[in-house]
DNA sequence: CGTTCAGTTGACTAAGGTCAATTCCCGTGG
DNA sequence: CCACGGGAATTGACCTTAGTCAACTGAACG
């Protein structure tokens, strides 16, 4: 049933079948239908979830209210509003389907529970955070060293699948340009 | 001896002091004068450091040879080359001491015994990396958002101990902007 | 069918980069 | 202690990239 997930959880650690099996039970099933909000920002976030499939959209608004979008995730990641869920704040970040999306749900109780009990599953949350950061590193990067040109083709050769399923205004404030100038960066890039 | 690491992870974790003088042992120290390297590009970066006092430069040399500095690392922090540590992968990163550093550093073969033989010295690891993904998400978000002036404007804020120590141009790569320009910035601000 | 909102296009503007010339420090050797 | 050499910082003139504002197109949905 939760063949995705034990799949993603035997390729980063190494776990008994018996303690995987008990893990899985820590996790319940949700399904976000298109547009439906798994987080809004206000709220604390106090839930890790598993994306089995579709695709997340973490986003803010800020002061110009103007939508931001932080971060797309997409299956077989693991996904949370980290600075809520971390320091224990309400969240700016509100967390959001594109598609119909499969969820699996850890609370953050149940996390630390499952940690307690049994200590190596403490190396999955360590290796997913490294994951992330490994992610934001090379965005960094990006920022730094290239132009929105630049950007645009990483995404494309990297992340293709987002370039089909996201509408173009969230690609671009990913990418930290206007709608206006992707739609131009497009038409270069397309001929 | 060690009390600066000492309390950093009493700050972290709640761990025993047998245990905690145990994990102090796998540190050794270590004494980098200014400009010298702690890690080169074109290695393996198999150890993680513990910034007991002064001021590291993570930077590396891009393909038109100028030196980008993903980041500065201050005092109470742990350090790595994150990709080339996490993925055993030579280093594009280079680590130079801006200033005198004393360091602890530990091996990654160590700090696994260490985590096998302590679980949950597993949280401090973890703790660590979200620490670094939550700055980063900050960085991510002061790209997205704001111009070269207000992300200058933040870091006099939040880190004016860098401003005072570091060389205006490693300020400039960081902040994604040029010296030039940063020199103007500064200019328009002081008055 | 009309309304609405995403995307496209055009004309103009602003932010920041580039190139080149000084000027300013600071360390080193005489 | 001074002079000088070299890299860092500053400044100026100009250019490129990307943002802004506004009009228009087009698809989606009630």
């Amino acid at each position: 049933m939760n063949a995705s997930l034990r799949t993603t959880i035997q390729a980063s650690i190494s776990i008994s079948d018996d303690d995987l099996d008990y893990m899985l039970t820590f996790f319940k099933p949700m399904i976000l239908k298109k547009n439906n909000f798994f987080l809004k920002s206000g709220n604390y976030c106090s839930h890790v979830v598993y994306l089995k499939s579709g695709l997340l959209r973490i986003y803010y608004t800020n002061e110009n209210g103007e939508e931001i979008t932080c971060y797309f995730s997409l299956e077989t990641e693991f996904v949370t509003s980290l600075a809520s869920f971390s320091k224990e704040i309400r969240s700016i970040e509100n967390i959001q389907a594109i598609v119909t999306t499969e969820l699996l749900v850890i609370s953050k109780i149940d996390l630390e529970k499952l940690y307690q009990e049994l200590p190596n599953t403490q190396e999955l949350g360590r290796k997913a955070i490294e994951k992330i950061a490994l992610n934001m590193e090379k965005r960094i990067f990006l920022f730094l060293n290239k132009n929105a040109e630049e950007r645009y083709q990483d995404m494309l050769k990297n992340n293709p699948i987002l370039i089909k399923k996201v509408p173009l205004k969230y690609l671009a404030s990913y990418l930290g340009i206007t709608p206006q100038h992707l739609s131009r960066l497009r038409k270069t890039i397309v001929s």
